[in-house]
DNA sequence: ATAATTGCAAATTTTTTGCAGGTTC
DNA sequence: GAACCTGCAAAAAATTTGCAATTAT
């Protein structure tokens, strides 16, 4: 469990009740949009504002606590900074599902765009599919 | 150069002038934005309506002519569907270039996810980084 | 004490919708 | 000619902004 109030500071950020709660359950939830965050942290304190998170989203990525994680046909989302890894998108659920990143994958993407005089800064890898869970639905 | 007419006629939707010269537009592009697309035919074709770019984009991906390519940071922009491929973004001035798929990825991903009893449907890869054009901007 | 942050309401931007008139097959 | 498509204007949804009150350091 990572120390919020810490990882804001660092970062230049005020601690506050807010954004410790957004993190906390990004964290928890792995990755979230906009408003599945709205929607959980205004449970936990009732008077948050919607701006409040678009501005705190917005800060944090800049600050590099979090990073966007856009996907084909759903709103953003977002997650905590973290080592390479590839997202498991399921299509029917929407869920996002993390997966160690393979040193194979990173030595054959610098090779290819070091080929292509590129300066390679950031990778994002999604895969697209059905989840074991919603195979099981699926199939019904 | 693909004959636009027969690729949606096939997939069941009218050659309208409009869909033809959005196809058109993004294929000479590569990568469009709803906005940049609009920008683009518009000039050709001024009674063209923003309304009608997005319900084609919606149609047209529905129907497997389009894919979405969500980006960090950007507005989505949409291609034609084509093999497999990584895309190159340029952090800088937001270019999208393709790179042909390598084998030994595809082989990767295959095996990683079926590890993980998840039923690849799609892959999408995107590298972020300087483009060899815009290094040369950013040095001065 | 100071500077940053919040929450509200309003403004702006983006996307969707309904429908009358026009176009494709 | 029938079904589909377009463009407009209006509606709805998403995001941003300004500011007074509050909070973190």
């Amino acid at each position: 469990m990572t120390d919020y109030a810490a990882l804001l500071k660092e970062s230049g950020l005020k601690a506050t009740f807010q954004r410790m709660n957004i993190l906390e359950s990004i964290e928890r939830q792995g990755h979230m949009s906009i408003d599945a965050i709205y929607d959980k942290v205004v449970k936990i304190h009732p008077s948050l504002s919607l701006a409040t998170v678009y501005k705190n989203i917005i800060l944090m990525v800049e600050q590099g606590v979090l990073v966007e994680v856009p996907i084909t046909g759903q709103k953003a989302k977002y997650e905590l900074v973290k080592d390479d890894h590839i997202h498991l998108v399921c299509t029917e659920c929407g869920e996002v599902e993390d997966k160690p990143h393979d040193s194979r994958a990173d030595a054959l993407f610098n090779s290819m765009t070091k080929h292509e005089n590129f300066v390679l800064s950031k990778q994002q890898i999604n895969l697209y599919g059905v989840c074991s869970h919603c195979q099981v639905k699926v199939a019904s």
